[in-house]
DNA sequence: TTCCATTGAATGGGTGATCCATTTAATAAT
DNA sequence: ATTATTAAATGGATCACCCATTCAATGGAA
């Protein structure tokens, strides 16, 4: 061995000793039953352990949003790790919504405030990957606003009825004014404004993530066709009249046939709409 | 500027001419009007551009499960950036469910078959990170499996009954012999194939993500107390019965009243029950 | 004093060379 | 034929740099 390796496996205090935690089990003196099944090892890796404990130090709430981590030449001195490891690490939060960086003297890594749009960002990749449909996707998308329109005229409060309004009237506005794709942009809001009405942040997050494809559908739709829903203004009215009555039967009934004629819109002329179209332009972002 | 830096800056083909894509305008001959806002704008880092080239080939089906991406040292030099660069964004895409790196000769990155727990681990962060509160997560989940219920009962095929028939008898047998950690893993299990027997991936996965964590806190109830669910291979069969004859009332409200006794019984000395607890040891995993 | 330009240090972003550990196919020895 | 050995390819990790951005401190001009 070369004297030039020692200094890295010995110089300073390691990540860890368990960077093995799992070993497959010897079973070379006991037979081979025949319904043994192996889970396969995976050696673990650096920044695994590194997400971990951050992870960890959220959990125990000794990190809390707003707070800053070391700066990584010395966070990755701490861990005993070299800086590129450790950037790999804070690469893999950042993506997972947990964490911020910013550049400059005082930037440094902050604990974000949850990113509720990385769930949206789930369904993209399923969306891609092929894991899921579609078909799939608009199924589930009915439930859930079922579900959600029931919530909505349970919990909706003064404040969320007035934003849903203000939504309408800029839907009509657009309308009006012929930007047809600024009211696709108006739709997109009003969902979410209907998921924030149902008054809980884990249904909400679940109906943007399955309306935000969705509406990149009909964007698509409507910027190649230049077709558009008819009345909309008007039937959202109506909805928010059944909403502010608390009229479940009533919001559920025109919500449902509301989606039903915009999938009827969509699947005209269905050859033009391809996965590619929708997703384009949809990344994975870093909000900041 | 040193002579050294510039074989960084013009030797080979750089990532892209558009490496900071959205400026913010200059609006400085145009006066400040008060409405004016500013989407903050964010240098756009080569590892973002890495990943979203290859999610674009994903969505152009130019990529598929299974594919290989060139070894880390071509890719590197095809696209312009140096190696760890690269294998920044080949970590996020990892953590992200996307690909699978292996080692070895004919090891590489590999496109994966899309990861549905990787929404797990959303809602894992997000609560770790109080974005939401357990309340909001048990509440969701309540409304969630009332939902695929139904849809259990309307698509549920025999396999699906079937498995979940062999899961009762295990958890039958788990529970003559005492083992109440391994009840409660059967109890993990009987919900997922109830998500799988809707037969839509997606209300799967949302059912999914949120049953796993309300899972652990089970876990650790039964773990600290002793305690556990009274006659509950009994009730899973009545529920069976029920969705076997498609009778989706019966089917919901015996899931209801179940429901509310699990949480009369996790809300049993509350004191006890620690987000920590519950969510020790989930680490968003890499599942090879 | 007040204001604005300059400077410099801290920080994340990025590079390239080098080595290690694992895996597997080709090769050699038995 | 079978079994060790070897060599090459690959991801994992380290080190030593340099660059670009940011912002507080500094200092000179009004």
């Amino acid at each position: 061995m070369s004297t030039k390796s020692s200094p890295r496996t010995s110089a300073r205090p390691r990540l860890s000793s368990l960077n093995r935690r799992e070993r497959a089990p010897d079973h070379r003196a006991a037979g081979s039953p025949a319904a043994l099944q192996f889970r396969p090892i995976h050696t673990r890796r650096a920044f695994e352990e590194i997400c971990e404990r951050i992870r960890e130090q959220l959990v125990l709430g000794v990190l809390k949003p707003g707070d800053k981590l070391p700066a990584e030449r010395d966070l990755a001195r701490q861990l005993g790790v070299s800086r590129n490891v450790l950037r790999e690490a804070l690469r893999s939060l950042e993506m997972a919504g947990v964490l911020r960086l910013q550049k400059g003297v005082k930037g440094g890594a902050f604990i974000r405030e949850g990113d509720t749009s990385r769930m949206n960002d789930v369904m993209r990749d399923m969306l891609s990957l092929g894991t899921i449909s579609v078909r799939e996707l608009s199924e589930a998308r009915v439930h859930v606003l079922d579900l959600v329109v029931r919530l909505a005229c349970a919990n909706a409060r003064a404040a969320d009825l007035e934003a849903l309004e203000a939504n309408v009237d800029r839907t009509e506005l657009a309308t009006r004014e012929g930007r047809l794709l600024d009211r696709v942009e108006c739709s997109r809001e009003f969902y979410k404004l209907l998921a924030a009405a149902t008054g809980n942040k884990v249904i909400a997050m679940i109906m943007d993530s399955v309306t935000e494809i969705h509406m990149r559908f009909v964007y698509a739709k409507v910027a190649s066709s230049g077709v558009a829903m008819a009345r909309l203004a008007e039937k959202r009215r109506q909805f928010l009249a059944a909403l502010r009555e608390r009229n479940v039967s009533s919001a559920t009934r025109l919500m449902r046939t509301h989606l039903e004629s915009v999938q009827r819109m969509l699947e005209q002329d269905p050859g033009a709409m391809s996965l590619h179209v929708a997703l384009a332009d949809i990344q994975p972002g870093i909000r900041r």
